[in-house]
RNA sequence: GGAGGAUUCGCCUAGUGGCUUAUGGCGCACGCUUGGAAAGCGUGUUGGGGGAAACCCCUCGCGGGUUCGAAUCCCGCAUCCUCCGCCA
Protein backbone atom coordinates (compact mmCIF):
# COMPACT_ATOMS: atom_id res chain seq x y z
CA UNK A 1 0.00 0.00 0.00
CA UNK A 2 0.71 3.72 -0.55
CA UNK A 3 1.53 6.20 2.56
CA UNK A 4 -1.80 7.67 3.73
CA UNK A 5 0.17 11.02 3.88
CA UNK A 6 0.90 10.93 0.63
CA UNK A 7 -3.00 10.61 0.03
CA UNK A 8 -3.75 13.25 1.83
CA UNK A 9 -0.72 16.12 0.95
CA UNK A 10 -0.94 14.87 -2.56
CA UNK A 11 -4.05 13.49 -3.85
CA UNK A 12 -3.54 14.72 -7.36
CA UNK A 13 -0.70 12.17 -7.92
CA UNK A 14 -2.35 9.53 -6.56
CA UNK A 15 -5.21 10.48 -9.01
CA UNK A 16 -3.30 10.42 -11.75
CA UNK A 17 -1.62 7.76 -11.10
CA UNK A 18 -4.61 5.20 -10.85
CA UNK A 19 -5.53 7.29 -14.04
CA UNK A 20 -2.79 6.43 -16.38
CA UNK A 21 -3.05 2.23 -14.58
CA UNK A 22 -6.52 2.41 -16.50
CA UNK A 23 -7.82 1.87 -12.79
CA UNK A 24 -10.30 4.01 -10.56
CA UNK A 25 -8.91 7.68 -9.79
CA UNK A 26 -12.07 8.39 -7.75
CA UNK A 27 -10.71 5.56 -5.00
CA UNK A 28 -8.52 8.15 -3.71
CA UNK A 29 -11.74 10.20 -2.70
CA UNK A 30 -13.31 7.43 -1.25
CA UNK A 31 -10.24 7.13 0.71
CA UNK A 32 -9.62 10.24 2.21
CA UNK A 33 -13.70 10.47 3.04
CA UNK A 34 -12.93 7.55 4.84
CA UNK A 35 -9.67 8.59 6.73
CA UNK A 36 -11.93 11.95 7.72
CA UNK A 37 -14.42 9.75 9.40
CA UNK A 38 -11.90 7.40 10.81
CA UNK A 39 -9.72 10.24 12.61
CA UNK A 40 -12.55 11.46 13.75
CA UNK A 41 -14.04 8.03 15.20
CA UNK A 42 -10.53 7.53 16.32
CA UNK A 43 -10.61 10.63 18.18
CA UNK A 44 -14.10 10.17 20.12
CA UNK A 45 -12.35 6.97 21.10
CA UNK A 46 -9.06 8.15 22.21
CA UNK A 47 -11.28 10.92 24.71
CA UNK A 48 -13.95 8.61 25.86
CA UNK A 49 -11.49 5.97 27.12
CA UNK A 50 -8.73 8.40 28.54
CA UNK A 51 -12.17 9.31 30.71
CA UNK A 52 -12.82 5.99 31.90
CA UNK A 53 -9.34 4.65 32.58
CA UNK A 54 -9.35 8.26 34.58
CA UNK A 55 -12.31 6.77 36.43
CA UNK A 56 -10.59 3.50 36.99
CA UNK A 57 -7.72 5.11 38.89
CA UNK A 58 -10.03 7.04 41.34
CA UNK A 59 -12.55 4.01 42.04
CA UNK A 60 -9.93 1.18 43.48
CA UNK A 61 -8.73 3.05 46.34
CA UNK A 62 -12.02 4.09 47.40
CA UNK A 63 -13.11 0.85 47.59
CA UNK A 64 -10.40 0.01 50.15
CA UNK A 65 -12.03 3.09 52.01
CA UNK A 66 -16.12 1.52 51.56
CA UNK A 67 -15.00 -1.43 53.14
CA UNK A 68 -13.75 0.69 56.54
CA UNK A 69 -17.59 1.01 56.13
CA UNK A 70 -16.99 5.17 55.59
CA UNK A 71 -20.33 5.91 54.48
CA UNK A 72 -19.22 9.01 52.30
CA UNK A 73 -16.94 6.45 50.58
CA UNK A 74 -19.96 4.36 49.83
CA UNK A 75 -21.72 6.76 48.22
CA UNK A 76 -19.37 8.04 46.38
CA UNK A 77 -18.36 4.86 45.10
CA UNK A 78 -21.62 4.40 43.98
CA UNK A 79 -21.92 7.37 42.01
CA UNK A 80 -18.72 7.14 40.49
CA UNK A 81 -19.65 2.95 39.44
CA UNK A 82 -23.22 4.20 37.91
CA UNK A 83 -20.90 6.80 35.55
CA UNK A 84 -18.12 4.07 34.75
CA UNK A 85 -21.22 1.62 33.68
CA UNK A 86 -22.28 4.57 31.18
CA UNK A 87 -18.78 5.19 29.86
CA UNK A 88 -18.12 1.35 29.74
CA UNK A 89 -21.29 1.29 27.42
CA UNK A 90 -19.89 4.28 25.74
CA UNK A 91 -16.44 3.14 24.80
CA UNK A 92 -17.96 0.16 23.22
CA UNK A 93 -19.86 2.17 20.64
CA UNK A 94 -17.57 4.78 19.95
CA UNK A 95 -14.74 1.53 20.10
CA UNK A 96 -16.75 -0.80 17.08
CA UNK A 97 -17.61 2.97 15.40
CA UNK A 98 -13.72 3.00 15.16
CA UNK A 99 -13.20 -0.14 14.09
CA UNK A 100 -15.22 -0.15 11.29
CA UNK A 101 -14.37 3.19 10.03
CA UNK A 102 -10.76 2.06 10.24
CA UNK A 103 -11.72 -1.12 8.10
CA UNK A 104 -13.08 0.65 5.54
CA UNK A 105 -9.62 2.68 5.58
CA UNK A 106 -7.58 -0.03 5.40
CA UNK A 107 -9.88 -1.63 2.66
CA UNK A 108 -9.40 1.12 0.33
CA UNK A 109 -5.74 1.71 0.97
CA UNK A 110 -5.19 -1.91 0.06
CA UNK A 111 -7.21 -1.37 -3.31
CA UNK A 112 -4.81 1.35 -4.22
CA UNK A 113 -2.15 0.38 -6.29
CA UNK A 114 1.40 1.34 -6.10
CA UNK A 115 1.71 4.69 -7.33
CA UNK A 116 3.91 4.90 -10.81
CA UNK A 117 6.63 6.18 -11.78
CA UNK A 118 6.20 9.02 -13.99
CA UNK A 119 8.87 8.18 -16.71
CA UNK A 120 7.14 4.61 -17.57
CA UNK A 121 5.35 5.11 -20.85
CA UNK A 122 1.05 5.87 -20.97
CA UNK A 123 -0.79 3.23 -22.30
CA UNK A 124 -2.28 -0.53 -22.15
CA UNK A 125 -0.28 -3.62 -23.18
CA UNK A 126 0.99 -2.40 -26.56
CA UNK A 127 2.32 0.78 -25.57
CA UNK A 128 5.40 -0.14 -24.10
CA UNK A 129 8.86 1.62 -25.34
CA UNK A 130 11.70 -0.63 -26.80
CA UNK A 131 14.75 0.37 -25.16
CA UNK A 132 17.33 -1.95 -26.94
CA UNK A 133 17.84 -4.62 -28.95
CA UNK A 134 20.62 -7.35 -28.83
CA UNK A 135 21.82 -9.64 -31.22
CA UNK A 136 20.26 -10.65 -34.55
CA UNK A 137 17.43 -13.18 -35.38
CA UNK A 138 19.01 -15.86 -37.52
CA UNK A 139 17.71 -15.88 -40.85
CA UNK A 140 16.53 -19.78 -41.36
CA UNK A 141 15.82 -19.28 -44.97
CA UNK A 142 19.45 -18.10 -46.06
CA UNK A 143 20.64 -20.93 -43.98
CA UNK A 144 18.05 -23.56 -45.77
CA UNK A 145 15.93 -24.87 -43.51
CA UNK A 146 12.50 -24.49 -42.11
CA UNK A 147 12.72 -23.90 -38.41
CA UNK A 148 10.78 -26.41 -35.67
CA UNK A 149 9.37 -25.27 -32.88
CA UNK A 150 10.68 -26.10 -29.21
CA UNK A 151 7.79 -28.63 -29.23
CA UNK A 152 8.76 -30.26 -32.07
CA UNK A 153 12.39 -30.09 -31.10
CA UNK A 154 11.75 -31.19 -27.70
CA UNK A 155 10.16 -34.35 -28.46
CA UNK A 156 12.59 -35.45 -31.26
CA UNK A 157 15.37 -34.82 -28.34
CA UNK A 158 13.37 -36.81 -26.17
CA UNK A 159 13.58 -33.60 -23.78
CA UNK A 160 10.13 -32.73 -23.27
CA UNK A 161 6.86 -34.55 -23.16
CA UNK A 162 3.40 -32.94 -22.88
CA UNK A 163 1.30 -35.89 -23.88
CA UNK A 164 1.75 -38.07 -21.12
CA UNK A 165 1.34 -34.81 -19.11
CA UNK A 166 -1.84 -33.89 -20.38
CA UNK A 167 -2.58 -37.58 -19.14
CA UNK A 168 -1.59 -37.17 -15.86
CA UNK A 169 -2.26 -33.69 -15.21
CA UNK A 170 -3.91 -32.52 -18.23
CA UNK A 171 -2.97 -29.67 -19.86
CA UNK A 172 -0.70 -27.01 -19.41
CA UNK A 173 1.53 -29.57 -18.15
CA UNK A 174 4.78 -30.93 -19.44
CA UNK A 175 7.65 -33.61 -18.17
CA UNK A 176 11.14 -32.53 -18.70
CA UNK A 177 12.52 -35.83 -19.65
CA UNK A 178 16.20 -36.71 -20.00
CA UNK A 179 18.24 -34.09 -22.06
CA UNK A 180 15.44 -31.79 -20.73
CA UNK A 181 16.08 -32.89 -16.95
CA UNK A 182 19.47 -31.94 -17.46
CA UNK A 183 18.65 -28.87 -19.02
CA UNK A 184 17.10 -27.54 -16.53
CA UNK A 185 19.80 -28.28 -14.00
CA UNK A 186 22.50 -26.37 -15.85
CA UNK A 187 20.66 -23.76 -16.01
CA UNK A 188 19.84 -23.15 -12.83
CA UNK A 189 23.08 -23.97 -11.46
CA UNK A 190 24.56 -21.44 -14.34
CA UNK A 191 21.97 -19.35 -12.92
CA UNK A 192 22.81 -19.80 -9.78
CA UNK A 193 26.69 -19.26 -9.82
CA UNK A 194 26.09 -16.02 -11.87
CA UNK A 195 23.91 -14.74 -8.55
CA UNK A 196 26.00 -16.36 -5.82
CA UNK A 197 29.14 -14.24 -8.03
CA UNK A 198 26.95 -11.22 -7.75
CA UNK A 199 26.72 -11.29 -3.61
CA UNK A 200 23.43 -12.70 -3.50
CA UNK A 201 22.21 -15.37 -0.97
CA UNK A 202 20.78 -18.68 -2.77
CA UNK A 203 17.30 -19.48 -1.34
CA UNK A 204 14.82 -22.31 -1.86
CA UNK A 205 11.56 -21.15 -0.07
CA UNK A 206 8.72 -22.65 0.77
CA UNK A 207 6.10 -22.51 -2.06
CA UNK A 208 3.04 -23.06 0.07
CA UNK A 209 2.35 -19.85 1.96
CA UNK A 210 -0.20 -18.50 4.02
CA UNK A 211 -2.84 -15.26 2.96
CA UNK A 212 -0.57 -12.78 4.99
CA UNK A 213 2.41 -13.37 2.50
CA UNK A 214 -0.11 -13.61 -0.56
CA UNK A 215 -1.76 -10.68 0.69
CA UNK A 216 1.03 -8.68 1.55
CA UNK A 217 2.79 -8.99 -2.03
CA UNK A 218 -0.58 -8.04 -3.92
CA UNK A 219 -1.18 -11.02 -5.42
CA UNK A 220 -4.45 -11.15 -3.94
CA UNK A 221 -6.24 -8.36 -5.84
CA UNK A 222 -6.33 -7.84 -9.39
CA UNK A 223 -4.08 -11.42 -9.90
CA UNK A 224 -6.37 -13.10 -7.47
CA UNK A 225 -7.47 -15.49 -10.39
CA UNK A 226 -4.18 -17.03 -11.10
CA UNK A 227 -3.32 -18.37 -7.85
CA UNK A 228 -4.22 -21.72 -6.41
CA UNK A 229 -5.68 -22.15 -3.20
CA UNK A 230 -5.52 -24.99 -1.02
CA UNK A 231 -8.89 -24.24 0.32
CA UNK A 232 -8.71 -27.18 3.03
CA UNK A 233 -5.78 -25.91 4.24
CA UNK A 234 -6.25 -22.16 3.54
CA UNK A 235 -2.88 -21.74 1.94
CA UNK A 236 -1.78 -20.64 -0.97
CA UNK A 237 1.04 -21.75 -3.87
CA UNK A 238 3.23 -19.06 -4.73
CA UNK A 239 2.69 -17.99 -8.45
CA UNK A 240 6.83 -16.95 -7.68
CA UNK A 241 9.23 -17.34 -5.05
CA UNK A 242 9.23 -13.73 -5.11
CA UNK A 243 6.36 -14.16 -2.46
CA UNK A 244 8.14 -16.21 0.29
CA UNK A 245 11.36 -14.14 -0.42
CA UNK A 246 9.33 -10.71 -0.06
CA UNK A 247 7.61 -12.10 3.54
CA UNK A 248 11.07 -13.94 4.50
CA UNK A 249 11.54 -10.13 6.27
CA UNK A 250 7.89 -9.45 7.23
CA UNK A 251 7.39 -7.69 10.77
CA UNK A 252 11.25 -7.14 10.91
CA UNK A 253 12.98 -3.40 11.43
CA UNK A 254 15.84 -3.92 9.27
CA UNK A 255 19.69 -2.21 9.77
CA UNK A 256 19.57 0.15 7.15
CA UNK A 257 23.47 0.29 6.90
CA UNK A 258 23.13 -3.96 5.97
CA UNK A 259 20.61 -3.01 2.81
CA UNK A 260 20.39 -3.95 0.75
CA UNK A 261 19.64 -7.28 1.08
CA UNK A 262 19.89 -9.82 -1.73
CA UNK A 263 18.65 -13.22 -2.42
CA UNK A 264 18.17 -15.52 -4.94
CA UNK A 265 15.58 -17.89 -4.60
CA UNK A 266 14.61 -21.11 -6.47
CA UNK A 267 10.98 -22.44 -6.59
CA UNK A 268 8.76 -24.25 -8.60
CA UNK A 269 6.20 -21.87 -9.29
CA UNK A 270 1.88 -22.22 -9.93
CA UNK A 271 -0.34 -20.35 -12.07
CA UNK A 272 -4.03 -20.82 -12.93
CA UNK A 273 -3.83 -19.01 -15.88
CA UNK A 274 -7.23 -17.84 -15.78
CA UNK A 275 -8.48 -16.23 -18.84
CA UNK A 276 -5.71 -17.57 -21.17
CA UNK A 277 -8.08 -19.94 -22.84
CA UNK A 278 -6.69 -20.65 -26.83
CA UNK A 279 -3.29 -18.44 -25.49
CA UNK A 280 -0.38 -20.43 -26.07
CA UNK A 281 -1.85 -23.81 -26.08
CA UNK A 282 1.34 -25.22 -27.58
CA UNK A 283 4.31 -25.95 -26.13
CA UNK A 284 5.31 -24.94 -23.17
CA UNK A 285 5.46 -21.16 -23.21
CA UNK A 286 2.68 -20.60 -21.07
CA UNK A 287 2.38 -23.56 -18.19
CA UNK A 288 0.80 -24.39 -14.54
CA UNK A 289 3.77 -25.15 -12.98
CA UNK A 290 7.50 -24.43 -13.59
CA UNK A 291 10.49 -23.71 -11.93
CA UNK A 292 12.15 -20.54 -12.00
CA UNK A 293 15.37 -18.36 -10.47
CA UNK A 294 14.06 -15.42 -9.24
CA UNK A 295 15.75 -12.04 -8.11
CA UNK A 296 14.47 -10.08 -4.59
CA UNK A 297 16.49 -7.25 -2.94
CA UNK A 298 15.22 -5.03 -0.15
CA UNK A 299 17.20 -1.67 -0.43
CA UNK A 300 16.99 1.88 0.71
CA UNK A 301 13.82 3.86 -0.94
CA UNK A 302 16.74 6.26 -2.19
CA UNK A 303 18.71 3.35 -4.00
CA UNK A 304 15.84 1.83 -5.58
CA UNK A 305 15.49 3.37 -8.73
CA UNK A 306 19.75 2.34 -9.19
CA UNK A 307 18.74 -1.10 -7.58
CA UNK A 308 16.25 -1.62 -10.43
CA UNK A 309 18.43 -0.70 -12.89
CA UNK A 310 21.38 -3.48 -11.50
CA UNK A 311 18.48 -6.15 -11.32
CA UNK A 312 17.77 -5.61 -15.07
CA UNK A 313 21.53 -5.83 -15.75
CA UNK A 314 21.83 -9.21 -14.20
CA UNK A 315 19.31 -9.93 -16.05
CA UNK A 316 20.44 -9.54 -19.33
CA UNK A 317 23.88 -10.94 -18.19
CA UNK A 318 21.99 -14.03 -17.87
CA UNK A 319 20.43 -13.66 -21.31
CA UNK A 320 24.06 -13.13 -22.92
CA UNK A 321 25.52 -15.95 -21.70
CA UNK A 322 22.34 -17.94 -23.36
CA UNK A 323 23.25 -16.70 -26.62
CA UNK A 324 19.89 -15.75 -27.74
CA UNK A 325 18.34 -12.40 -29.25
CA UNK A 326 16.71 -10.27 -27.06
CA UNK A 327 15.22 -6.70 -26.75
CA UNK A 328 14.08 -4.93 -23.31
CA UNK A 329 10.76 -2.66 -23.02
CA UNK A 330 9.61 -0.39 -20.58
CA UNK A 331 6.22 -1.81 -19.60
CA UNK A 332 3.48 0.76 -19.99
CA UNK A 333 1.46 2.11 -17.19
CA UNK A 334 -1.61 0.05 -18.11
CA UNK A 335 0.27 -3.59 -17.77
CA UNK A 336 2.09 -3.10 -14.47
CA UNK A 337 1.01 -5.58 -11.58
CA UNK A 338 -0.41 -3.38 -8.58
CA UNK A 339 2.91 -3.46 -6.55
CA UNK A 340 4.86 -2.45 -9.22
CA UNK A 341 6.03 1.34 -9.56
CA UNK A 342 7.89 0.65 -12.79
CA UNK A 343 8.96 -2.57 -14.58
CA UNK A 344 11.09 -4.10 -17.37
CA UNK A 345 10.74 -6.82 -19.56
CA UNK A 346 13.59 -8.64 -21.28
CA UNK A 347 11.55 -10.54 -24.54
CA UNK A 348 13.44 -13.30 -26.18
CA UNK A 349 13.16 -13.95 -29.95
CA UNK A 350 11.24 -16.75 -30.65
CA UNK A 351 11.98 -17.86 -34.10
CA UNK A 352 8.92 -19.77 -34.85
CA UNK A 353 6.23 -17.47 -33.95
CA UNK A 354 8.11 -14.26 -35.87
CA UNK A 355 8.09 -12.35 -32.39
CA UNK A 356 9.77 -11.52 -29.02
CA UNK A 357 8.30 -13.30 -26.01
CA UNK A 358 8.69 -12.73 -22.35
CA UNK A 359 11.00 -14.42 -20.86
CA UNK A 360 12.15 -12.15 -17.54
CA UNK A 361 10.62 -9.45 -15.42
CA UNK A 362 12.12 -7.08 -12.87
CA UNK A 363 9.78 -4.80 -10.71
CA UNK A 364 10.46 -1.74 -8.69
CA UNK A 365 7.86 -2.20 -6.41
CA UNK A 366 8.97 0.83 -3.64
CA UNK A 367 7.82 0.96 -0.21
CA UNK A 368 4.36 -0.79 -1.72
CA UNK A 369 5.01 -4.58 -0.48
CA UNK A 370 6.97 -3.49 2.25
CA UNK A 371 4.13 -1.58 4.30
CA UNK A 372 1.85 -4.56 3.57
CA UNK A 373 4.24 -7.13 5.17
CA UNK A 374 5.57 -4.35 7.63
CA UNK A 375 9.36 -4.60 6.61
CA UNK A 376 11.22 -1.46 8.20
CA UNK A 377 14.76 -0.17 8.40
CA UNK A 378 16.38 1.88 11.27
CA UNK A 379 18.14 4.82 10.21
CA UNK A 380 19.65 7.35 12.38
CA UNK A 381 17.12 6.33 15.08
CA UNK A 382 13.82 6.80 12.15
CA UNK A 383 11.91 3.71 11.49
CA UNK A 384 10.47 3.83 8.04
CA UNK A 385 9.46 1.34 5.41
CA UNK A 386 12.49 -0.56 2.68
CA UNK A 387 12.12 -0.52 -1.02
CA UNK A 388 11.69 -4.17 -2.28
CA UNK A 389 12.49 -5.54 -5.76
CA UNK A 390 12.40 -8.48 -7.74
CA UNK A 391 13.81 -9.70 -11.17
CA UNK A 392 13.50 -13.00 -12.90
CA UNK A 393 16.90 -14.31 -13.23
CA UNK A 394 15.67 -17.81 -15.14
CA UNK A 395 11.91 -18.86 -15.80
CA UNK A 396 12.67 -22.64 -17.22
CA UNK A 397 10.20 -23.41 -19.55
CA UNK A 398 10.50 -20.38 -21.83
CA UNK A 399 14.56 -20.07 -21.56
CA UNK A 400 14.18 -23.50 -22.97
CA UNK A 401 12.06 -22.66 -25.97
CA UNK A 402 14.52 -20.03 -26.46
CA UNK A 403 17.70 -21.89 -26.52
CA UNK A 404 15.94 -25.11 -28.76
CA UNK A 405 14.81 -22.53 -31.58
CA UNK A 406 17.43 -20.36 -31.46
CA UNK A 407 20.22 -22.90 -31.60
CA UNK A 408 18.69 -25.11 -33.23
CA UNK A 409 20.53 -27.20 -36.49
CA UNK A 410 18.53 -28.54 -39.49
CA UNK A 411 19.32 -32.08 -38.69
CA UNK A 412 17.11 -31.46 -35.64
CA UNK A 413 20.22 -31.57 -32.95
CA UNK A 414 20.21 -28.28 -30.83
CA UNK A 415 23.69 -26.40 -29.74
CA UNK A 416 24.64 -25.76 -26.19
CA UNK A 417 25.48 -22.27 -25.55
CA UNK A 418 28.94 -22.37 -24.14
CA UNK A 419 27.88 -21.21 -20.37
CA UNK A 420 26.04 -24.16 -20.22
CA UNK A 421 28.58 -26.79 -21.29
CA UNK A 422 30.28 -26.87 -18.15
CA UNK A 423 26.97 -27.50 -16.24
CA UNK A 424 26.39 -30.72 -18.85
CA UNK A 425 29.70 -32.79 -18.94
CA UNK A 426 31.18 -30.45 -21.50
CA UNK A 427 28.47 -31.26 -24.08
CA UNK A 428 28.53 -29.04 -27.03
CA UNK A 429 24.67 -30.15 -28.60
CA UNK A 430 21.77 -32.04 -27.82
CA UNK A 431 21.02 -35.05 -30.44
CA UNK A 432 17.73 -36.53 -31.30
CA UNK A 433 16.98 -39.75 -30.10
CA UNK A 434 16.57 -42.89 -32.24
C1' G B 1 -4.24 -37.10 14.86
C1' G B 2 -3.80 -37.33 20.70
C1' A B 3 -1.70 -35.44 25.52
C1' G B 4 1.06 -31.81 28.13
C1' G B 5 4.00 -27.06 28.30
C1' A B 6 5.22 -22.31 26.38
C1' U B 7 4.36 -17.28 23.88
C1' U B 8 5.77 -9.99 27.87
C1' C B 9 10.69 -4.47 24.51
C1' G B 10 16.64 -6.77 19.81
C1' C B 11 17.76 -11.14 23.67
C1' C B 12 16.73 -13.05 28.74
C1' U B 13 13.25 -12.00 32.51
C1' A B 14 9.49 -10.01 36.85
C1' G B 15 4.56 -9.68 36.91
C1' U B 16 -2.52 -14.18 39.87
C1' G B 17 -7.81 -8.03 38.69
C1' G B 18 -6.89 -1.22 40.11
C1' C B 19 -0.20 3.09 42.63
C1' U B 20 1.40 -1.48 35.92
C1' U B 21 2.25 5.12 33.43
C1' A B 22 4.88 -3.18 32.61
C1' U B 23 10.09 -4.86 36.39
C1' G B 24 15.18 -6.01 36.27
C1' G B 25 19.42 -7.68 33.48
C1' C B 26 22.17 -8.13 28.79
C1' G B 27 23.00 -5.53 24.48
C1' C B 28 22.93 -0.75 22.15
C1' A B 29 23.37 4.94 22.13
C1' C B 30 24.90 9.38 24.51
C1' G B 31 27.30 11.63 28.70
C1' C B 32 30.49 11.68 33.25
C1' U B 33 35.05 9.65 34.93
C1' U B 34 40.27 8.53 32.55
C1' G B 35 46.72 10.14 29.80
C1' G B 36 43.90 6.39 26.76
C1' A B 37 40.86 2.14 27.45
C1' A B 38 38.22 -1.34 30.57
C1' A B 39 35.41 -1.19 34.86
C1' G B 40 32.18 2.09 37.38
C1' C B 41 28.34 5.91 37.46
C1' G B 42 24.29 8.67 35.02
C1' U B 43 20.64 9.20 31.07
C1' G B 44 18.05 7.10 27.08
C1' U B 45 16.30 2.61 24.39
C1' U B 46 8.99 -1.69 21.60
C1' G B 47 6.23 -0.36 17.72
C1' G B 48 1.96 2.35 15.75
C1' G B 49 -1.93 6.34 15.54
C1' G B 50 -3.92 11.36 16.64
C1' G B 51 -2.48 16.45 17.94
C1' A B 52 0.42 23.11 16.50
C1' A B 53 1.90 21.69 21.26
C1' A B 54 1.09 20.00 26.07
C1' C B 55 -0.37 15.52 25.85
C1' C B 56 -3.68 11.43 24.68
C1' C B 57 -4.85 6.52 22.70
C1' C B 58 -3.47 1.62 21.02
C1' U B 59 0.30 -2.40 21.46
C1' C B 60 2.11 -8.19 26.87
C1' G B 61 1.16 -14.21 20.07
C1' C B 62 -4.08 -13.35 17.50
C1' G B 63 -9.56 -13.05 18.09
C1' G B 64 -13.73 -13.04 21.31
C1' G B 65 -15.84 -12.85 26.40
C1' U B 66 -16.37 -11.61 31.86
C1' U B 67 -15.68 -6.78 34.62
C1' C B 68 -16.58 -0.06 36.38
C1' G B 69 -11.41 -1.81 35.31
C1' A B 70 -7.63 -7.46 32.14
C1' A B 71 -0.59 -8.82 30.66
C1' U B 72 -3.35 -11.08 34.90
C1' C B 73 -9.77 -14.67 34.84
C1' C B 74 -12.76 -17.59 30.81
C1' C B 75 -13.40 -19.46 25.57
C1' G B 76 -11.50 -20.16 20.59
C1' C B 77 -7.30 -19.97 17.20
C1' A B 78 -2.09 -19.65 15.68
C1' U B 79 3.02 -20.70 16.36
C1' C B 80 6.97 -23.22 18.94
C1' C B 81 8.74 -27.23 22.35
C1' U B 82 8.22 -32.34 24.64
C1' C B 83 5.98 -37.18 24.47
C1' C B 84 2.70 -40.81 21.82
C1' G B 85 0.65 -42.47 17.06
C1' C B 86 1.25 -42.38 11.72
C1' C B 87 4.66 -41.42 7.78
C1' A B 88 8.53 -39.50 3.36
Amino acid sequence: MIELKVVRADPDRVRESQRRRGEDPTLVDALLQADEVNRGAGAAFDRLRNEQKELGRQIGPLQGKAKGADAAAVAELEGLMARAKDLSDAVKVAEDERDTADAETQRLMLALSNIIELDAPVGGEEDFVVLQEVGTPRDFAAEGFEPRDHLELGTLLGAIDVERAAKVSGARFYYLIGNGALLEFALINLAISQAVAHGLTPVIPPVLVNPPAMEGTGFLGQAAENVYRVELDDMYLVGTSEVALAAYHSDEILDAAKLPLRYSGFSTCFRREAGTYGKDTRGIIRVHQFDKVEMFSFCHPDDAVAEHQRLLAWEREFLDSIEVPYRVIDVASGDLGSSAARKFDCEAWVPTQGKYREVTSTSNCTEFQARRLSIRMREDGVVRPVATLNGTLCAIPRIIVAILENHQQADGSVNIPFALRPYLGGREKFEPIS
